[in-house]
DNA sequence: TATTGTTATACTCTATAACTATA
DNA sequence: TATAGTTATAGAGTATAACAATA
């Protein structure tokens, strides 16, 4: 029963339980999935303005409301660059960085709750699956979708 | 390169792909991705306010507003509950039907085009997995995530 | 001229608390 | 008393358009 869904759908529907999985983790950490995605978006190092506004499907104007509140926080820091006198790079701040570690850790423990039943070359084939899928995407847009591609 | 990707954190992209896909087909319908997601519940026929608002994981006095700009938008009607004199149940008009199935085959075609080097046996083993996942979920929680599972 | 980022404005989305009406 | 749904309020998220400063 069941067994005709598609696979597309099958996409769609794992994305919505993953949003909620993710948006009860955030809530935890009394942040909302928007400036979580955001913290994210700075662990492997400062971005500025413009590339976050691609990063995260977001016109710039938004962007910076957001990082505002994230910033009122004391979540990351606007630090001004040495090139481009225009420009900022956003980074997070030590709390940023804990707070934004705490949430990866936690999300991981929730979905490997799910996956309790696959075993290892499950995971892999999976994995391998899913990298195909994203390495699609950026073949097809000619970017990555995120920079820790 | 790259080979080290975690399960959980392929997850994770895979699901902001998605989210990115889905809010793109929103945007071209020029429905919220929140008004779409609200679309998608009825596809299945009528829902009631208290039961929508645990499928969308939101408030029910958040729900009266989404439901009421879609309503204005003329996609759903509140239709009176026979047996309960309280309750009322939100259906799809007419134009909301349209704009869901056209909505939901733009969706497919986007993830479709994802997956155009996945042959038969690829998509039933990605399908398979993902069905485990949903079912991990709905067996941790006792209940399914959406109704149409 | 083009680019980086912000401001102004008008919506939409969301939660909390208090409420009405019915069960 | 409990449940179905709404209202009031406040804050967060978002896009469009206009802007400032720098390249």
């Amino acid at each position: 029963m069941g067994e005709e869904l598609k696979v597309t759908d099958a996409l769609v529907r794992l994305t919505h339980l993953v949003d909620h999985v993710f948006a009860d983790v955030c809530r935890e950490a009394d942040l909302t999935p928007q400036q979580a995605q955001l913290l994210c978006m700075l662990i492997d190092g400062p971005v500025g303005m413009t590339e976050l506004s691609r990063l995260l499907h977001l016109e710039k104007s938004s962007l910076t409301g957001l990082v505002d509140r994230v910033q009122r926080r004391g979540l990351v820091d606007r630090v001004r660059d040495g090139n481009d006198r225009r420009a900022c790079r956003i980074e997070l701040t030590e709390a940023g960085e804990r707070i934004g570690q705490e949430s990866h850790r936690a999300m991981g423990e929730r979905l490997d709750a799910l996956l309790h039943d696959f075993d290892g070359r499950d995971r892999d084939r999976l994995t391998s699956s899913v990298s195909r899928i994203l390495a699609a995407h950026t073949a097809a847009t000619g970017r990555p979708w995120d920079r820790t591609e």
